[in-house]
DNA sequence: CCTTAAGCGAGACGGTACGTCCAGTCTTTGG
DNA sequence: CCAAAGACTGGACGTACCGTCTCGCTTAAGG
């Protein structure tokens, strides 16, 4: 009986999110300027969205989605490398609003929760499987170290800045990745 | 010939800010709480800071002055794990206030310029330097990206919380950087 | 369409401009207070008034609304005293916010003209057209002197405060206007 | 021994506050405002003045004093109306800060006192010796309620702002009160 | 076709913190 | 002891968002 929620205003409000974040940052995406930008009522957003976070996770983790394809051809190593590659690509994108995403989610706890759960874990087992078809001797927890690494390695430049994680990066991750579990 | 700044209120301020943070997170540090807090003027904390984020950095970044000593014994590879874990161990200590620092950091350009100045352009050069007493052959992109997934493994884990970097990851990680480098 | 302003939110500020005012003079009046008392926020005051000097000026002039009731006896002496000791029977019961009222809008030009349109004017005409009653050969530039003369003596009292404007001036000013346009 | 207070504060003081007064009305002469215009410390003011208003209160009946010169003649008609314009004239010159005075001391209870003892009871007192030369058989209350009529129609006109006390004001005043205690 | 329940744009609501500005006091160094 | 300078506590200012609530209006679906 009721009316349906307007798909409309779902892509408008993301789009708004998305624009202001190009526009001044994250501090620019507050949720009565997303309102206004996407012409529509705080209570529209706030119907979708438990609060100002979860507009946030919304329009970079949607961005983010489907991302993560898996290469499977017969060299182990040349799939890691391209795998990496392709992420990183795709992270480059979008990096400045996942690198805020990720600091906003330190203050938190709830974002970090559904960063973790949209975002990190898949892409941790995801990157787990490609180690074990390489290394299928790893140790689980060699694996688990070695994922963090490969990741630890993209997110810490991001965070700091010093380098960007690029096709080398992927390239060398890979490497070492193969030579520390043989 | 104006009366000095309070070196009393300095330190009431800073210590205000990280009793607070202790007790309510990087939430309950706010300017109006400092100053009531520290039983100082509100205009006494603007004075000497621009805003609450200058309060923020400058309270962590006075806590996490501190050396990296390095050892040096015939074993690099047990000195490195040793490095590490001492590091680890260090910054669990204060891994809750470094986190923020690192996650304000990236709104504020100037705090992470400051950051990596004080912090984390120091130990990498450290590791860099233990790396390659580790392996002396090992080019110097593939040493860098080694040091990237080092303390990329460290921060990857404080800030998305699924594990704690600890001398178990210490360990493995001086383990897989040396057959990685091998 | 939006929520219409809540009428229950006027009235709780102005009675607690009001009360607030009777409880520590003009300077307990700040918006704070204001807001505070009457269960309020901050936000929702300035929604209404400009800035603190509107909310004084609204609280004072709505008080300030009444009557001016002109008597019309056979003897215009009589009804002149009657009319002057009724008007400052009125005002003493208001005496000192309209003496604050009237110091703010020296600092507040809108102010100024509204006390004059909802005030000033009328009561001066009023009196004016009493004068006429009781000497109609006075010239027009003489009742008008003899007007502010009237009106003057009794805010003259209010602000210095050497005096009450009461029943005694009252009578004494309808005896002295009637000499003196004789 | 003590270093004498300097004269060249005393005035730089005043006149910054009547500058200032000049540039942006009463609230542009804060105590900080004045002391940097007149290049003096805080303190310097504050040795002098109890407070704000005091520096006010000095700074605007300095102006005013020395100008109640009192005409004896034959004519004690004439000399009210004398009297009255130069009053009239005197204050037309310092209108704006002396309205401003007045509408601040409604809110400072010191303030007032102030400006009654150094003002407004010296001239009062000497109209009423000018009315009993007048009139020898006016009763003390009728001629201190034309003193009142008299000041009140000035001051009346001053803070409403419809007309302006001026000469003609004057001679009518001084013909009324004659007409009026005769 | 007509209820009816929910969605909608708009923006008011109680709160809380922001960063600014003065008041009036205190504390330096230097006449 | 006076002076200039400016730091000190304190507290109000007016602004900006947060997340909630409430208007009048619109839009299905089920009776």
């Amino acid at each position: 009986m009721p009316r349906p929620r307007s798909a409309a205003a779902d892509t408008a409000i993301l789009d708004a999110a998305r624009r202001l974040f190009g526009e001044g940052g994250l501090g620019a995406v507050t949720v009565e300027a997303v309102a206004r930008r996407a012409g529509v009522g705080k209570q529209t957003v706030y119907r979708r969205y438990a609060d100002r976070n979860a507009v946030l996770a919304a329009a970079w983790l949607e961005v983010a989605e489907g991302e993560v394809v898996v290469p499977e051809s017969a060299d182990p190593e040349r799939d890691l490398a391209l795998f990496l590659k392709r992420l990183f690509g795709a992270f480059g994108a979008n990096a400045e609003p996942l690198r805020s995403l990720m600091a906003q989610a330190q203050f938190e706890p709830e974002l970090r929760q559904t960063l973790r759960a949209a975002f990190i874990d898949r892409r941790r087992a995801t990157l787990a499987d490609l180690l074990r078809r390489l290394a299928p001797g790893a140790s689980q927890a060699d694996v688990g170290a070695v994922v963090d690494m490969a990741f630890g390695a993209m997110w810490y430049r991001l965070l700091v800045g010093h380098d960007t994680p690029g096709p080398a990066l992927a390239r060398r991750l890979a490497k070492l990745a193969s030579a520390a579990l043989a």
